[in-house]
DNA sequence: GCCTTGATGATACGCTCGTATCATCAAAAG
DNA sequence: CTTTTGATGATACGAGCGTATCATCAAGGC
């Protein structure tokens, strides 16, 4: 559809030039259309910005239950290993993915009501089944009985978010990141 | 002097409405001069933003050698301990300072001619003296043989910046993230 | 066959931005 | 006393922004 395929637009652009750089009329032409087109279908640019967060959010869902899946049967530290390893930005798509990420996550900063009108609870959902997963693994004798999974799910997540903003900033590169992140989860995981 | 009420100016409002909204005009007002006499004293908004950037980078520098002299005597894992903290946004101050600093942070990703021309290395310089505090820890034995100082310094940091995000995003509070850090503090060190 | 309606184009409006220009004025220098 | 120079004010300019307006046109319902 038309909506979908200019809000795409607007997450090329997001990703490759910066969220601030999309204009209505970038985003027109980034799509190939009319600036009266991308108005036709986006009576605002709040709303076009938030059909773009949510196009955004299904992809990372997506991707992050492709990496849980390819990592084999599904155990506690698969699950927790292949939602962390697909937020890193570790190639074209999770760079991409990640890069419009933060650019609506630092968005929101400086315009709440986007964040309101969204319910951005993403990251709290992520943390939660982090948590289940780890306190499962417990149970299961995988996990250290001394390790609390609230607390290491969210320094776990908090981890690749930092790690992430490192590889985009150019601190590091996405192998780099990823021994880190995998040097941690050897930790937490017997 | 002059440039420097200026170029507070400009960190009260990034730290505040965000740096997006630091415009010539904001920051006239909010200094409580003249739009004349911003331009009189940085003649482009770059060199505002530099020059900004460099009273952020010193007020950073001082919190965090006065967070480690807090500490009492220095030891490594004083020093790492009170660096982290430092940065983690849990007071007034803290959370002023990471405000701007992310500002700035993500300002670069849109325009990198600012990064390089402040050759931003500071959180390797963080990083690289991490490591070397927890390797000093390791020498005297208060940190397990098993750990590399390279890699768990990058975590620790990369960890306290992820955290700081939260807290910015409003995802918990400082107190909240300063017991995660703890948590994984008191896992490093024996 | 007309007429409503959804889709598209061209263009304009009002605002804010960074920057530039012109004028003034106090104080220091000669 | 005059002149120079650094500091300050008022205002303008051109560009880019989100948004609005007006016109056109193809297709489907009656």
């Amino acid at each position: 559809m038309r909506r979908r395929q200019i809000g795409e637009a607007l997450l090329r652009i997001a990703s490759t030039r910066g969220l601030q750089s999309a204009t209505m009329r970038e985003v027109a032409a980034e799509a190939g259309v009319s600036l009266r087109l991308v108005q036709y279908y986006f009576r605002t640019k709040e709303e076009l910005l938030l059909a773009a967060l949510a196009y955004l959010g299904e992809q990372l869902t997506a991707r992050v239950s492709a990496s849980i899946r390819a990592l084999g049967p599904a155990t506690p530290r698969s699950i927790v290993e292949g939602t962390l390893t697909a937020i890193l930005p570790t190639d074209d798509e999770s760079v991409r993915l990640t890069r419009a990420y933060t650019g609506f996550y630092t968005l929101v900063f400086s315009e709440p009501e986007l964040g309101e009108r969204h319910g951005a609870t993403y990251p709290d959902k992520l943390e939660s089944l982090l948590a289940r997963q780890i306190a499962a693994a417990q149970e299961a004798g995988e996990v250290a009985a001394g390790v609390d999974p609230a607390l290491t799910a969210a320094a776990l997540l908090a981890l690749t978010n930092g790690l992430g903003s490192s590889v985009l900033g150019g601190q590091r590169d996405g192998a780099a990141a990823r021994r880190i992140l995998d040097d941690q989860l050897g930790r937490v995981f017997l």
